[in-house]
DNA sequence: TCGATGCTTCGACCCGTGTCGAAGCGTGCG
DNA sequence: CGCACGCTTCGACACGGGTCGAAGCATCGA
């Protein structure tokens, strides 16, 4: 009678901790996040935070991918994403704690410096415009490889990629967005490509900020090359959170 | 940030127990039982059954009919038999079960109830059926549509479709169904149509399980209807593991 | 090479909760 | 009435696991 295959509790167990329950509901929409960020958002250290990661990881609820000194974390799969919706379904409701983001913050996540290279929704955007050009495209090991009409782009705009000397993990390399969850161009050409764009005039640096601000000649020069529209970008993917 | 309206862990923690998930997989075929055969299912004493009833039904997972000396408690609906069946698709997969399942795990993923209708291998093979037929097809939202050939064929074997009132979630749902990993028919028209097989003697519940049987005359009518073989499905998919 | 940062591991504390014995309460049956 | 039965409530106990401080490890930037 009490032979369950699949042990219903033991899932049950690690969606049950309120902690676990926030993160898992924090990866819902399928993206990857930092275990930083996970921790802020349940509210605890960063080392109940990793107790309560590792422990999804090995019950098969997420996956992780390291990226420098950054571990992103993931639903697993839809099936998670079902369950914890369908979790939803029952038990009691609560107040909605929604908040809304600072000035500041939506400013970073709108654009900013990742380290030394273009992050955030612009920097998102522009590799995903490379890639559609055929400049740029993915390839193993989280690198992109930089196609012969990319290379000539690239001198076109005044950047000679066979001059920029690769660094120990390539020249170009995907780098996973940690509010946009999606990769832009890191490594290298990255570096001197989002060196060349404030040379150029398109973008700005803030002075004690990540914060990045596009010009108009950048918005100019980014419909030009890769259809970007202000308008659209800016409305997209507008999740307040 | 941390806004998760329904307070998801609280359900989780109510299926979290292993005492109190062997009491919802035993309600799972959606009849009620008695508060001591539910400990005895358990596995612990009464007192402490008690206590775990007493938490599932503030919870709102089980609802309660007190009759003479005895409380017979029944899953709250089936969005809860819902729940449990897609948390066990989740579960961590015990290690290297290289074990054949016992006689009775085999009969419950090869025929059962999910709640009020009818799955294991023998559902999804019927809900195949249907859909090769071009009775049902797969809607948006988890749905099946009617046909008109399947409203006609419905009728023929005597189940009027208009006549079945559609639930909150629709009339005719995709369930999944946690040993085969596919989906087997439920909602409304799901349960009448499970009703229609036990009334022509297709298929027989067992007494105190949810185990279900497919008499020789259902072999007969399933294969002569969608072409389902008794020895095909008995060998397919054969992952006893 | 050194410090800062992000994350994990280790160790210790302590609250929550599952457990059962004993008692209480209602029902059914002689 | 008295007893048996089914179930719930109360109280006490013990264990598991969430929590955080401190330390360890890897990466990045200077």
């Amino acid at each position: 009678m009490m032979n369950q295959q699949p042990n219903i509790a033991a899932a049950a167990f690690l969606i049950a901790d309120s902690a676990r329950a926030v993160m898992l509901t924090a990866l819902l929409d399928g993206r990857a996040r930092p275990a930083g960020e996970l921790a802020y958002c349940a509210g605890v250290t960063a080392q109940t935070a990793s107790s309560h990661l590792s422990k999804l990881l090995a019950g098969g609820m997420l996956t992780v991918e390291t990226e420098g000194r950054h571990r992103y974390y993931r639903l697993a799969g839809s099936h998670v994403a079902l369950v914890l919706e369908n979790l939803a379904s029952i038990g009691p409701r609560e107040p909605v704690r929604r908040r809304a983001l600072t000035h500041d913050a939506q400013k970073l996540q709108f654009a900013r410096c990742c380290y030394d290279h273009l992050a955030g929704r612009v920097g998102v955007a522009v590799a995903c415009g490379l890639q559609e050009r055929g400049f740029l495209v993915a390839a193993s090991d989280k690198q992109f490889e930089v196609t012969q009409a990319g290379a000539e782009w690239f001198a076109c705009v005044g950047l000679e990629v066979a001059a920029v000397k690769p660094g120990r993990r390539g020249l170009a390399r995907q780098c996973l967005d940690w509010t946009e969850r999606q990769y832009h161009l890191a490594g290298p050409l990255g570096v001197r490509f989002t060196d060349l764009l404030c040379t150029k005039g398109w973008i700005r640096r803030a002075k004690s900020s990540r914060a990045v601000e596009v010009t108009p000649m950048g918005w100019t020069g980014l419909k030009k090359h890769f259809g970007i529209e202000e308008q659209i970008l800016r409305v997209s993917g507008d999740h307040t959170v």
